[in-house]
DNA sequence: GAACTAGGTTTCCAATGGTGACTTGATGCC
DNA sequence: GGCATCAAGTCACCATTGGAAACCTAGTTC
């Protein structure tokens, strides 16, 4: 068995400090993390896995996404070196956003994430619909079996 | 070639909007990925992944989180049927938190990504130094080539 | 009866995210 | 000439979110 990050086999990250730890705040690793589990930086990554794009064009895909929102999470994708920037002297200026090889490998593993949002969302929707109803016949919740 | 969500293989989600579109805002595909990807419910699961936990031990694992983030967070878990609470009538009232079944193949897909985090840290680190470094040396940043 | 435990909720403040107006430079339109 | 337009943003302002810390309940030990 492989000592992943997680999926420990029962033991607490608190044993295996010497190791990546995600738990511990400090740890640079749970700062990739902090960085790249946001929900903008999935569907840009996604989008630009298949081929090079335009601000204006990710803006328009991405339904509901803020200018400001692009712009700060590309300038910071680019940052870490996930999507390179070219900017052409066309007439109005145009600006190209592509996925680097390191945002690759990133994009490859947010594809099952994807996918299990896709596979799963109906189960999600049905244990909330439940869960909701259930508040609902009994305002009262026993907390205590 | 699979039509996974993404990965399209060059067509736009405008072309295959009968399927489900993350990039839709309104499409609930879209809202379980808002709602998955987030730093505290990675960490959480990827703990619950290994056995169930009680509130306090989540939160002395999870370095960082607040109390109102934790709770807060497992609501909305348990709301969406990805992870279960069992209150104990003990001395101190004892609650148990663990995944179900849903929640474990969540948890599943989401081990590539703190693994992703783990090894390729060091790149990120190293392209945003790089990034910043030059940012020092050329103050005003030429955005035409 | 004061302090401590577990598992929270509430309150308040700071930071984050969204909205919409503004910018810059070149170009087409009238 | 002057006005509108477009791409690719920035800026100012406001609403929502997240964090810190206090409080709560109920039983237990000192």
């Amino acid at each position: 068995m492989d000592r992943t990050l997680l999926g420990l086999g029962g033991k607490r990250p608190s044993e295996v400090d010497q190791l990546p730890d995600a738990y511990a705040s400090a740890c640079p690793t749970r700062q990739a993390l902090d960085r790249i589990a946001d929900k903008w930086t999935v569907l840009i990554l996604g989008l630009l896995e298949s081929g090079p794009m335009r601000f204006n064009q990710l803006r328009r895909e991405i339904e509901g996404i803020s200018q400001k929102m692009l712009s700060q999470t590309l300038k910071s994708l680019e940052r870490d070196g996930l999507v390179s920037r070219k900017a052409f002297a066309t007439v109005p200026v145009t600006v190209e956003y592509s996925i680097t090889p390191l945002g690759a490998t990133l994009a490859e593993t947010l594809v099952p994430l994807r996918m299990w949002a896709e596979t799963h969302i109906a189960q999600m929707l049905e244990a909330r619909a439940a869960y909701d109803r259930d508040d609902e016949d009994a305002p009262v919740r026993l907390d205590v079996a």
